[in-house]
DNA sequence: GCAAAATGTCAAG
DNA sequence: TTGACCTTTTGCA
């Protein structure tokens, strides 16, 4: 699941739910200790960044901030409670934070964990721009690509220079850019660049929107059948030139791609 | 019933 | 580069 739309989705339906609301904070799992410290304060904020959710608490005038990073397991549930209680928790809920109207449970994050605010300010700043939120810009992004040998397919991936971007969106976007996952990054064109930049706003907001990456939506290439719903990741056929599907390891993972149409 | 995989990351070697 | 971690889901016996 978790690629940085899904973050950002999370943040989105979470906001009006939680925020300025009192929430009762526990960790049924027990493995969250911190969560005693987050009980009974109110819900100030929630923003994603990349693949990261931070949230600011207030309570008796101090401000507490949670970092919570899904990794590849983590998952929300949503518990409506208007008209019924909530059930009681799964032993595997890390948190559990109860508000009026709404429990939300998180299982199996990589992180979860409270944070100073500087800490949550170093986190922020270790990540590249996120193409999902409206203020980034291109600018960094090219920069680092224009200065770096590592693969194309390796360097989308590092939160440090794209951030939010995971292995399904990589493939699709060098696919879509008809670019060659293998190509040493310096070696891009300023256009090519753009291209992975302007592919990435729009493929992962449309993922927000979507709650899913369904990427056959957006891409200029007829898909193969009605329910395909990437190009590469996953793929055997290429919709484009109808060859065989390539993946190679970068990055440490594999990198699904089309030897004959990206070059 | 158990193993493997999954859209992720980090520490160890 | 590999293995470990987290949890759920899927596939194979």
């Amino acid at each position: 699941m978790p690629e940085g739309h899904t973050l950002h989705k999370a943040a989105r339906k979470q906001a009006p739910l939680l925020v300025d609301k009192v929430a009762r904070a526990s960790s049924p799992q027990g493995r969250f200790l911190e969560a005693a410290q987050l009980d009974r304060a109110r819900v100030v904020s929630i923003e994603a960044v990349g693949k990261h959710l931070f949230y600011a608490f207030e309570r008796r005038g101090i401000t507490r901030w949670l970092h919570v990073h899904l990794g590849l397991a983590g998952r929300f549930t949503y518990h409506p409670t208007t008209r019924t209680p909530a059930p009681a928790p799964l032993p595997s809920v890390r948190l559990r934070l109860a508000a009026e109207g709404t429990t939300l449970d998180l299982r199996g994050p990589l992180i979860c964990e409270l944070v100073t605010v500087e800490r949550a300010a170093e986190i922020r700043d270790g990540l590249g721009p996120d193409p999902i939120r409206s203020r980034s810009v291109a600018t960094k992004f090219a920069a680092r690509v224009a200065h770096s040998k590592v693969p194309i397919g390796a360097l989308i991936m590092d939160q440090r220079v794209l951030a939010g971007v995971g292995n399904v969106y990589r493939a699709e976007l060098l696919y879509l850019a008809r670019i060659d996952p293998r190509r040493p990054s310096r070696e891009l064109t300023a256009t090519e660049v753009q291209t992975l930049w302007d592919l990435a706003r729009q493929l992962l907001r449309a993922g927000v929107t979507d709650g899913r990456i369904v990427t056959t939506k957006y891409g200029d290439v007829a898909p193969l059948h009605a329910k395909q719903r990437t190009y590469a990741y996953k793929q055997t056929v290429c919709a484009r030139c109808r060859g065989l599907i390539w993946n190679v390891k970068l990055g440490g993972r594999p990198c699904f791609y089309c030897p004959t149409c990206q070059t």
